[in-house]
DNA sequence: CGTTTCAATATTGTACGCAATCTAGCCACT
DNA sequence: AGTGGCTAGATTGCGTACAATATTGAAACG
């Protein structure tokens, strides 16, 4: 594990609910993929490297075992999430479902401001896509699905954008372990057409966009490694 | 606190996860209202009533403000819930949504084994609208949450399945709060027709029976006394 | 008499220690 | 040499003590 911030962001800021601190920066490691699925969180070790107790880590882990980041077994321990093919094709489902939802309930409510930082977003994604480095892919995994969770908060409902704030980190897992091309196929302006038919309110549209926006997502995957990744499971779980 | 329970239900059956088991009993006492919204569960008062430390407690107490069914602040302790009308439509605008997926996920994957069981399960819910007090008014609302939780089941979308968990749990509380006639208005064979429908294989109508079912749900409720919650919350929390 | 301050009390947040459980490595035995 | 069991170490589960924060009540002041 060799995560290196130690206590260099916001952890110790406010020091309010380190827990939370600490869930985030772990959730971060986890969502872009510098701690690997199957990697055990022990709570020792996690402790040290945030400089909290061993009481604090568990509630970080707890919260991250409720977002189905992370897998906690009894007496065993917490083990990054290693979601199945199965998974990764129920997390879509739930996604398809769940911003059909969005888009409808966004439709309805956006307002001028919506759209300019919406626009404002797509040109941050458009400028670390033509960016180098693995860093940047980071971020443009994370931007990429910020773009989704913008559009849930602009929905006005705070269950739907709790459930999407969980199937986007879920989804991000399951692009880190299945991608082939990495986020390519998010690459194209779907996100930008999305948008033009939002404004245009054109919900049958939008919808339209979205699903396929998502089915391109879901097709850069490759699901077929069920076998490997039963077997990684197996091994090390 | 009136809780009457102490230790003898499951709660120590097995020796594992007291927490989860502590958390079961308070879901259900908050769900049927035995607990009413607002109410502040002390960490010790709740740890010495099922005879368990507050470790144990605040693990039990996380999961459940995860769920939504409790609301917890910082440095001040956790209460019931007490959801404001808006909370409650965003309750069923969810419902709406997602149960829609659970139908048309459930239809093509029902055997008629889950009929059978469905079938059994709306026996029950018949003898329980038959009978009288408010032991089997509670029994009633739990029973016809489970009839959705039971579709959610059979749609073989675990992760659905989570999201309808937590909804009926806060639906539950919704209609505690809110609802005028108890539950009468699920009273009438809607689950039944529902299963029909189903069994027909024919989603759209399945569909709309659902959708008329959670409106007549949502009807009974009386979500004008606005301000009055309002002011509760100033009161209480 | 109302308001404000402050101290006493209660409650939550966190660290730590011990017990229970799991893991790993070694030794004996076949 | 391979297998099985056993012991030592490590890790998690949980209780408890102490620190930090909020709440309550009374007393003092305007």
């Amino acid at each position: 594990m060799n995560i290196a911030f130690e206590k260099q962001t916001g952890l110790d800021a406010h020091q309010e609910d380190r827990a939370r601190a600490v869930r985030d920066e772990l959730r971060d490691a986890i969502v872009d993929r510098r701690l690997a699925p199957g990697t055990k969180l022990s709570e020792a070790e996690v402790g040290t490297l945030f400089d909290v107790s061993r009481t604090v880590v568990r509630g970080a882990l707890q919260m991250l075992a409720f977002e189905g980041l992370i897998h906690s077994e009894r007496n065993k321990g917490a083990f990054v999430a290693n979601p199945s093919p199965e998974e990764a094709r129920q997390i879509f489902d739930s996604r398809r479902l769940i911003e059909r939802g969005v888009i409808a309930a966004a439709a309805e409510r956006m307002t001028a401001d919506d759209f300019a930082s919406l626009r404002q977003h797509l040109k941050e994604e458009e400028r670390l896509r033509n960016d180098r480095g693995t860093r940047a892919r980071r971020e443009e995994i994370k931007a990429s699905g910020d773009f989704h969770l913008m559009l849930a908060d602009m929905a006005g409902n705070a269950i739907l954008r709790k459930f999407m704030n969980e199937l986007i980190a879920r989804s991000s897992l399951v692009i880190a372990l299945y991608g082939r091309t990495g986020i390519s196929s998010c690459g194209r302006d779907e996100h930008a057409d999305i948008i033009n038919a939002l404004e245009a309110r054109d919900v049958e549209k939008a919808n339209a966009l979205m699903m396929h926006h998502i089915a391109h997502i879901e097709a850069d995957l490759d699901l077929r490694s069920a076998e490997t990744l039963s077997l990684r499971e197996a091994l090390q779980l």
